[in-house]
DNA sequence: CGCGAAGTGTCAAAAAGTGTCATGAATTGG
DNA sequence: CCAATTCATGACACTTTTTGACACTTCGCG
């Protein structure tokens, strides 16, 4: 048997950070379809991306197995060294970013939190904006999906 | 914030060594998730790893099915010949490392933890700045091990 | 024994992080 | 169109964490 995919992240979400550096994640990410433990990392495009844990804790599994010299081992050394675990607390599901993070992806207050399957991304409102594939119009969308 | 993945050492942490050498353990890194009995070993990088206790005594057990002359059972004994017990005290969380060890890694006051999955690292803030691949990403880190 | 070195335990203050409430906006359902 | 509900967010109280300071213990040595 397969397991079945778990909630996946969808839409695009315009929410902000709070004095202490919190984030609402949206309540469509939240509840029984998703995962409440999440772990972010910097990503190359310049914005943050947002995995469920069991992500990479499946990755860290397998380095039991791994010799210390073996390469693959090395690359998951990177990811947990760079990932930061975050959980949204329960009562409102605000999720706390560490400085070192929101500063890799530029974010101050507003940002654009963006649905992206199997994990979701969180963007400065600025530089989302002034993306190119923003003005995509559903038809150019449509046609870019294939369908 | 609090720990995820079970026993896992994520993310990156800045803190300093005491005048009598001690040093505090992220707090992430403590409590009913993680181990509380940890060992440190010179490693040839020019840092110290901290496994927990569980994963010498697993090399140790290996020992066992080794001939006597086995190069592999050779590696085990010199961890078992180098490391240094340690273990965070329950109050605020500082362990100590021996004076050798943290002159073997250039060891003063500032120094940085890393996060490694299954152990961490503890680096000289100033050795640990200098390293490339400071603003490493998801992807730089995926990349090769083809996640 | 008394001394010093080395290691350990504890306190308290500041900083950092977390929980919760209340408001107002937005959405849903008659 | 109004009432009921849900959601995001500012504000603020509360807790936890890190760290310097210092007292205390242990051990070896003359």
């Amino acid at each position: 048997m397969q397991t079945p995919v778990r909630g996946s992240y969808l839409s695009t979400f315009e929410h902000s950070f709070d004095a202490k550096g919190r984030i609402t994640v949206p309540s469509d990410w939240r509840g029984e379809s998703h995962e409440t433990n999440l772990h972010v990392f910097p990503s190359k495009d310049g914005c943050l991306k947002v995995y469920p844990e069991s992500w990479l804790a499946r990755q860290i599994e397998e380095m039991g197995s791994l010799s210390l010299e073996d390469p693959r081992r090395k690359q998951i050394e990177a990811l947990a060294r760079i990932a930061q675990a975050a959980k949204p607390d329960p009562k409102v599901g605000r999720m706390m970013v560490r400085e070192n993070l929101r500063s890799h992806a530029g974010l101050n207050k507003e940002a654009v939190l963006v649905g992206s399957g199997d994990h979701f991304e969180i963007w400065d409102k600025k530089k989302w904006t002034a993306l190119p594939a923003q003005d995509l119009t559903l038809e150019d969308a449509a046609a870019a999906a294939g369908i």
